[in-house]
DNA sequence: GGGGGTACTTAGAACGTATTTC
DNA sequence: GAAATACGTTCTAAGTACCCCC
């Protein structure tokens, strides 16, 4: 068997040396097993699994839940939904029709059911007040009194005042809307040529608007990484070569190398700076035209309420951007006509118009579906979908379900850990298989890991882990190394439970290099599994469920009640670091991160240098300040090396700060025509720099300095003190950036960590929950934010 | 059971704007 | 006041999970 350099040191020594000494001795069949190649079935774990023999017998479901049955969604279901078609029928039936039979193309079934409202054209600015019809909202409700108080949005649909709150609406066929409204897509603007003309082989060619376009989107990335990228190159010029035969000027390119695209990024250059030189007026002038054209886009009536909708851009053609090693990266994606959108509209909606001359592929009404519009991307045949926005309340509604959902497993979790444990000595590989995946899931955050296909990037998860993604150490250690989602390296050194590593071990040995670790299993046999364990329960839930429970952990156990707000919001950021770390949430460290961190640093010093000055002037003053310990501490960290340079700098600025005055004052002179200042006035002005090294000079020896007259003790102290916080907060600043280096913590706060948490944790730690959420956030969690404070996870 | 399709969430990169620093 | 940097938002790629069909 083929096994990795690095491996193969260390598999000579776990053959013997991994398995605990209790198992060796009362396990005589253990070597005979690493020779089973396809089945270890007859191992030595029905042995050890006898404890656990007894309960196989017992369907999972009883055995792990004692406490509460999933669930009672199928009472909560809509009677009428039973006899409906399925999401994929309706779609199916509906997407045949093309637009202009928009009242045909529903189902005849859907017909009936739907209670038709009357059809009114879309007017964003009158949102009707209509209670929504759908069961998951349909409770009575007194709002009224709380939606004339609310001053930001009078529109804003509080769903979660509701006295019934949604539950499960992911994944099925509900129905999830009566009535839908929406104008439709916003397209690119068409291409306007530019007419740069880029060189080949050293000559400037003519192209087709068209051609031009593609080589524009080229010559944009021209300095990134992208266009360095051998892969994103060819299959950008092969592109390119199809269109390039669509140029009636026909230009003869055969050679990417002959390309220079550089005249064009110029061009783009250029343009860049002179957008920056704008006044503000044309700026202005700018966004509110734009603000204009997106306007009738950016709301749909959904059963009678404004919701804002998401991403109503129809993306624009470029080069694929491709994550790691792509196959396709620098493919060209191509310009989305209306033709090939088909959008999703209430039956009595009203259709809105497609661009001149074009029409919609097809207007469907799935009510199934929470998308308002859709098209094909060319490059991967990856499906595009127009939502609604992240504020909306089917986001909002799915999101408190993810997190409800998560808290359920937290009512399972020890029963499915005990069995997971027990069934890593199941006689069965399958099992074993699963329960040792299960294991790394739950304890590492990793994501299932569905299999790719060939013409995408060579990452994975946990199910389509490899051979040489895991390297063992006995007696109990593991070194992950794999690419992950968006080809983000994870690398992991984790002890695990011995029998885990034993597992590993044997799988590895079975399958071999290039070969996938957990061969008898797949993210669906291993979801199916989870939901028999609780209702709704996938392997993602695990995620979710453990980034949450681990931030509740950490922020209550970093925070201390009495410390300052800016002291809980380092505790907070590390405890969202906690999360990040557990998701691998990276970030590429800035390139100028050390010069960052050493120049805080100098900022820090400078100000104890300033706090030692006062503290002098402080003793002048009053010499039994001295003796106070908050005052008689000397400066640790100011060397007088560092305080030589440090007034150097000092006066040097000085000097530069007159400098610029004086020109500035010759400026102003010369436009009111007056006579200038001399150099002999300049040099008389540079006198009080030559004044300032002196008398730094001269204090740098004194114990004390003779503070101005108008300083008194109290203004010292006052001082002293503001530098001090100025110094704590820069030091604080200064930990969390040096942590934070290789960490983002966007993503943990805006999909794993319950937001009730930080609610509660702001309402219970004083602290403003605009320091810990920015304005989207807010919109985003405004479900979450009348939570008591006394709240957990 | 495996491949393909669909609908939705999650993710880092890129971009735009605000704030800080010089 | 300009340049540098930090921060927030947008964009769209890349996942998960489930369904259907053969």
């Amino acid at each position: 068997m083929s096994s990795n350099k690095g491996i193969s040191n260390n598999q000579q020594r776990v053959d013997l040396d991994d398995i605990p000494l209790s198992q060796r001795l009362t396990n005589p069949r253990f070597a005979k097993r690493r020779s089973v190649r396809s089945d270890d079935s007859s191992s030595d774990s029905d042995s050890e699994s006898d404890s656990s023999s007894n309960e196989d017998d017992v369907p999972l479901a009883k055995r792990i839940l004692p406490i509460k049955k999933t669930i009672k969604r199928e009472t909560i279901k809509q009677e009428t939904i039973k006899q409906e078609p399925s999401r994929r029928e309706i779609s199916k039936q509906a997407n045949v029709k093309d637009e202009s039979d928009s009242e045909d193309d529903v189902p005849l079934a859907m017909k009936k059911q739907l209670k038709k409202p009357k059809a009114e054209p879309m007017d964003i600015d009158k949102p009707s007040k209509k209670r929504p019809a759908t069961s998951a909202a349909s409770s009575p409700v007194k709002r009224d009194k709380k939606v004339k108080k609310e001053e930001d949005d009078p529109d804003l649909y509080k769903w979660w005042e509701e006295e019934q709150l949604p539950t499960e609406m992911e994944h099925d066929d509900s129905v999830k809307w009566t009535s839908l409204q929406h104008n439709g897509v916003l397209f690119p603007p068409d291409y306007v040529p530019h007419g740069v003309k880029m060189k080949y082989d050293g000559k400037p060619i003519s192209l087709s608007p068209e051609a031009e376009e593609v080589a524009s989107f080229f010559a944009a990335l021209l300095e990134t990484e992208h266009a360095a990228n051998p892969v994103f190159q060819k299959n950008f010029f092969e592109d390119w070569k199809v269109v390039l035969k669509r140029d009636p000027k026909n230009p003869k390119i055969t050679s990417f190398e002959k390309c220079d695209f550089r005249p064009i990024w110029e061009k783009f250059e250029k343009d860049k700076e002179a957008k920056k030189l704008l006044t503000k007026e044309q700026k202005m002038q700018i966004k509110q035209e734009r603000e204009k054209a997106e306007e009738k886009y950016l709301y749909a009536i959904v059963d009678g309420r404004k919701e804002k909708v998401g991403n109503f851009r129809i993306e624009p053609p470029a080069l694929f951007r491709g994550r790691g090693n792509h196959p396709k990266t620098g493919k060209l994606k191509t310009r989305v006509l209306p033709e090939q959108v088909t959008l999703n509209l209430g039956v009595d909606a009203v259709i809105p118009e497609p661009p001149k001359g074009h029409k919609w592929a097809a207007v469907v009404h799935d009510q199934t579906a929470t998308w308002l519009a859709t098209w094909k991307e060319n490059v991967n045949g990856a499906i595009k979908y127009v939502f609604l926005a992240a504020t909306s309340t089917w986001k909002g509604q799915s999101d408190m379900q993810k997190f409800e959902k998560a808290r359920e497993l937290k009512k399972y979790v020890k029963a499915i850990r005990d069995i997971y444990t027990r069934e890593l000595k199941d006689k069965l590989s399958e099992v074993r298989q699963r329960a040792t995946a299960m294991y790394l899931i739950d304890r590492l955050a990793l994501r299932a890991g569905n299999e790719k296909g060939d013409d995408e990037a060579d990452t994975v998860g946990c199910c389509s882990l490899r051979y040489e993604h895991i390297q063992l150490e006995p007696p109990n250690t593991l070194h992950f190394d794999f690419l992950g989602k968006d080809s983000i390296r994870y690398q992991n050194t984790v002890q695990v439970e011995t029998q885990v590593f034993k597992n590993i071990k044997i799988f590895k040995n079975q399958v071999g290099e290039g070969h996938m670790i957990f061969d008898r299993l797949t993210p669906s046999e291993l979801n199916k599994y989870l939901n028999s364990c609780m209702k709704g329960l996938s392997a993602k839930v695990f995620r979710t469920f453990n980034a949450s429970i681990t931030f509740q952990q950490q922020v209550d156990l970093l925070t201390n009640p009495n410390d300052s707000v800016p002291d809980k919001l380092l505790s907070y950021n590390r405890a969202n670091r906690e999360v990040a770390i557990l998701c691998n949430h990276q970030r590429s460290a800035s390139k100028t991160h050390d010069q960052m961190i050493s120049r805080i640093g100098d900022r820090i010093r400078a100000l104890k240098y300033q706090r030692m000055k006062l503290r002098k002037q402080l003793y002048a003053l009053d010499a039994k300040m001295k003796k106070k310990p908050e005052y008689a501490e000397p400066e640790s960290d100011l060397e007088e090396d560092w305080i030589k340079v440090h007034e150097k700098e000092l006066v040097q600025k000085e000097r530069e700060r007159i400098k610029s005055r004086f020109e500035k004052q010759n400026e102003k002179l010369a436009a009111e025509k007056q006579p200038k200042l001399t150099a002999a006035d300049l040099k008389e002005k540079l006198k009080a720099a030559d004044e300032l090294a002196d008398r730094l000079k001269r204090e740098s020896k004194l114990a004390k300095i003779e503070p101005k007259p108008s300083v008194t003790v109290e203004k010292l102290v006052a001082q002293i003190k503001k530098v001090d916080e100025r110094i704590y907060a820069t030091k604080n600043q200064a930990t969390d950036k040096e942590e934070n280096k290789e960490v983002a913590l966007g993503t943990s706060k805006l999909n794993y960590i319950d937001p009730r948490i930080t609610v509660a944790w702001c309402r219970k730690n004083d602290v403003p929950l605009e320091k810990v959420f920015s304005k989207t956030l807010m919109d985003k969690f405004r479900w979450a934010q009348k939570i008591p404070k006394d709240w957990t996870f």
